[in-house]
DNA sequence: GGCTCTATTCTACGATGTAGAATTAGACGC
DNA sequence: GCGTCTAATTCTACATCGTAGAATAGAGCC
């Protein structure tokens, strides 16, 4: 039967924030084909008409949660800009800690929505004077030193969580360090790697 | 009925073992009670009578795995000890891929077998001459950035992986920066914080 | 009024984790 | 040898899950 004359339409959207919502609330485990009916009133089976199965379902979840990332534009100095979206992914990741705690695994949309996500911080880093091949590394080191950070952080409750300072003081090791191997790369060549072939 | 006497006896041991490696063959969801039953050639309901629920066989079976996670002993130079604790922690990791892939939030035992784990990590961190606090910052960048970096690299076939130049070259950064921040921190005092409060 | 298409519901199936009762093979006293 | 006890295992059953496949109810068009 098509939509009911009185009841608004089932959309993605309605679904989508009805399933994040149920996550949010009650965790991964609460979501459920059934309970998803029936929060948004419906049959379970009339999300399959929009949805083509449960693991694409979270597909959506993940897309949705890491739209709305985008660090904070009009800083200049490629440090805080490292350091600003640090934090912007950190806190995205957090305000939906269920999610992400039980679907970080979820590498397919994840790794989509991360790497939709982090060319601000590639650009930032290679400001920062670092060879092209490092430029790699550190941004590497920031995205998953985030994802371990959060990986830790999300499941304690947000009241007995850490107050940011060990992140803060993560992200200054993180520049410093940046900072530190810019200067000896500018002076010295790149660093051997072992076992150099002949040529 | 008791134990039959021709078969050996279910043990805690064998269900664990038997369990790890069907996540390892076939992934985490083919880890099904009735599936376990049925390589241990025992009725499903038999392995509860060792083990409480699945959820305390998925803590039996990560307590396993970083059990015999000890990194080469027997280096001097505190940079090398950090690197070679990485590369250990980040081998275990990989080495049960569906296991750590799909189980990484799984946090309390996670958190204790890391725990019981990073000892080594610290007083090799502590040996550089950074600042206590400081230590405890570095030694977290170190763990979180394997984890993120496990979490990425677990769900690639073991053939597509990357060769570790990435790994390697991120483990140069935060040793570079660990040093870095030493010097500084030897001769001038610890960096303020935002918002010092008025004493 | 009848057709057609779209959105929804109904019915059903196999699989899962596990509670709770039933059973059985050995150990032990006699 | 024989009852009795108990630890280890099996049996039976249930609620719940994701979802396949058929059935159906309305809206829009002729």
């Amino acid at each position: 039967m098509p939509r009911a004359k009185g009841r608004e339409p089932l959309t993605l959207v309605r679904i989508v924030d009805a399933a994040l919502a149920l996550v949010d609330e009650r965790g991964l485990d609460a979501l459920t084909m059934r309970r998803l009916g029936g929060v948004l009133g419906v049959d379970p089976m009339a999300v399959y008409y929009h949805v083509a199965d449960k693991r694409t379902l979270l597909g959506h979840l993940v897309d949705a949660v890491f739209a709305d990332l985008d660090p904070p534009a009009g800083i200049e100095d490629w440090r805080e800009q490292v350091r600003a979206w640090a934090r912007a992914y950190r806190d995205l990741a957090l305000a939906h800690p269920n999610l992400v705690l039980q679907l970080f695994s979820y590498r397919e949309a994840v790794a989509a929505a991360a790497a939709r996500a982090d060319p601000p911080l590639r650009a930032a880093v290679g400001a920062s004077g670092l060879p092209p091949a490092d430029v790699e590394a550190a941004g590497d080191l920031v995205v998953d030193y985030v994802h371990g950070y959060v990986l830790g952080e999300a499941s304690a409750p947000p009241a007995a969580r850490g107050d940011g300072t060990g992140f803060e003081a993560v992200l200054d090791l993180i520049v410093t360090g940046i900072e530190a191997r810019a200067l000896t790369s500018s002076t010295t060549p790149r660093r051997r790697r072992a076992k150099q072939p002949a040529r």
